[in-house]
DNA sequence: ATTAACTGATACTAAATTAGTATCAAATAA
DNA sequence: TTATTTGATACTAATTTAGTATCAGTTAAT
């Protein structure tokens, strides 16, 4: 069982990068170099997360991306939900053979308190808190 | 993101069946009748679940499946290892570009926290406990 | 002005996983 | 002896994940 999925997991590295140099424009090219993600692949990540007003982009040469909002507003939840839609447990879980009565469907309880607990503790995990975190562990 | 996958889900609610049916040979077909699974992909789940000691077969005419292990000790994560691998964040988030030194890696810290969360949590949610909700939602 | 270094947009392919089907042999109850 | 059932295994289809390619347009530097 996968929790993050590639796209998440690069797209989480890329953020990290781009909130290092905050102020600057990084270019998709030094990111994907930097961290090892491939470049057209992150090219379309980059863009997945401007139209979701997380970052920026400058076009042309001297050109690249910039982190647009503060690191500690972004969870890893949103960033799950961008790349891998809602969390969900299973939809068909509530079906009627074993809810019976959909409205009130015992697994079906059970399944959103777990969503809830995962949901928040990703929710917890910001990029600010992880590059807090990652700092913290160079400076050793 | 799908937390749960069929196979996961189909188990769970054929688990659900053989325990309120506690000491009876029950057929791969009517839990798939009963349940709504394909049947010959449920026969795949049930023998995997044999292989795993957690059902026992009977061959033959009047034969059938019946819960082996006590329904409390099977947790929807036993079955999510079976079915889907054991829990991973991920495994790339480790690796050199961000972590530098893998050992001192801050995001596999905080992965594994969460890693950790969401294994216990679904470790609460056993047969047994799914199986007396769903009676007393019934009983209502 | 031209060129190199960039992003925007989008379409495409490949690989892996998930979901489901099919078949035939062997066992057992009636 | 036959209908019903599991054991074993191989197969296909659909979906998701991962990654590639292309071309147009923008900008900085020369």
């Amino acid at each position: 069982m996968k929790v993050l999925t590639k796209n998440t997991d690069y797209a989480i590295r890329a953020l990290l990068a781009l909130a290092a140099e905050k102020g600057r424009y990084l270019s998709a090219k030094s990111i994907a170099a930097g961290q090892d993600i491939p470049y057209q692949f992150l090219r379309t990540l980059l863009q997945e997360m401007i139209r979701h007003n997380l970052i920026v982009s400058k076009e042309g040469a001297r050109g690249g991306f910039m982190l647009e909002k503060d690191p500690d507003t972004i969870t890893v939840t949103q960033l799950i939900e961008i790349f891998q839609g809602k969390v969900q447990v299973s939809e068909c879980m509530f079906r009627k053979q074993i809810c019976g009565n959909r409205s009130r469907c015992v697994l079906r309880h059970e399944i959103m308190r777990i969503e809830q607990v995962v949901q928040s503790e990703f929710e917890k995990v910001t990029i600010g808190k992880l590059l807090r975190d990652l700092e913290a562990a160079n400076r050793k």
